[in-house]
DNA sequence: CCAGGATATCAGTGTTGACTTATATAAGTA
DNA sequence: TACTTATATAAGTCAACACTGATATCCTGG
């Protein structure tokens, strides 16, 4: 499963969300799910599996109860992903846009980069709808 | 559907990259699409719909030919949703990590932040593995 | 106008994955 | 040891989505 996928589930998006403040043990997450997604508990135990075997998530054992904590390689992978299109919203940080306000930099440029040939129709629409974290 | 749900499928990833370095016609695409996934005309066509209708492409009509090009909002968006972790792997950057050398760049600490917890049992491994962009 | 190319849509099918209930395993507690 | 809590696994069901083949639409050139 390519780590897209695993994100594409609103529950592990959660899960992951609620681990960004700190590792967690599977019941505390198991409730705060339950309460917004209204799931049973298995299922929010699968999701636990599939973050844990796709390396999106450690677990720690302490007695009978398990430590949930973000593992960040893969996040990273995804972020390494969207590189190749930062510069279609970052090229606005030259004329400091917003984005500079939600704490992004401006990169150097890359030293030996690619032919990157015209820069694809410019429909610079500046629209930025904040739709996200649902439910 | 949701922004990760567009970027789960190895084609449409594959469509944006071909869109990253600028715009091209429907053909064009279909044309690698298909040397590269061995799937039909309509598949290709289908995903580029998917891809208009969620905003992460926009199209532009030139005679019979259809130019399509990559619309930043949306994966802006899911850059934005990846901010919360980013400290998990930037942290490192304070040490000279390799993220340097790939072009990205500390954030200035953040004002008005969120309780931000325990940093969760650091299991730093440092682990950074690059097998992306498969097919 | 008609043939052919470029692209999109329609209807149907198969697979995948997220859910359910039931149950297993392991660890505390009396 | 027996009971309960914490968590995981198993088996089965159902819906969503990505595909195919057929076809529609729109342009362009002879």
């Amino acid at each position: 499963m390519h780590a897209f996928d695993i994100l594409g589930d609103p529950v592990r998006r959660r899960i992951l969300e609620l681990l960004a403040d700190g590792e967690r043990t599977s019941g505390a997450i198991t409730d705060v799910i339950r309460a917004e997604f209204a799931i049973s508990q298995p299922a929010v135990s699968q999701h636990l599996r599939v973050l844990r075997d796709s390396g999106f998530a450690s677990v720690r054992a302490e007695g009978a109860r398990r430590f949930y904590a973000v593992e960040p390689a893969p996040l990273s992978e995804v972020d390494a992903w969207l590189d190749r299109f930062r510069r279609f919203w970052e090229q606005r940080l030259d004329a400091l846009g917003t984005e500079l306000a939600r704490g992004r930099c401006a990169r150097p440029p890359r030293a030996g980069g690619e032919p990157a040939r015209q820069a694809g129709s410019g429909t610079d629409t500046g629209k930025t709808d904040p739709s996200s974290t649902e439910a």
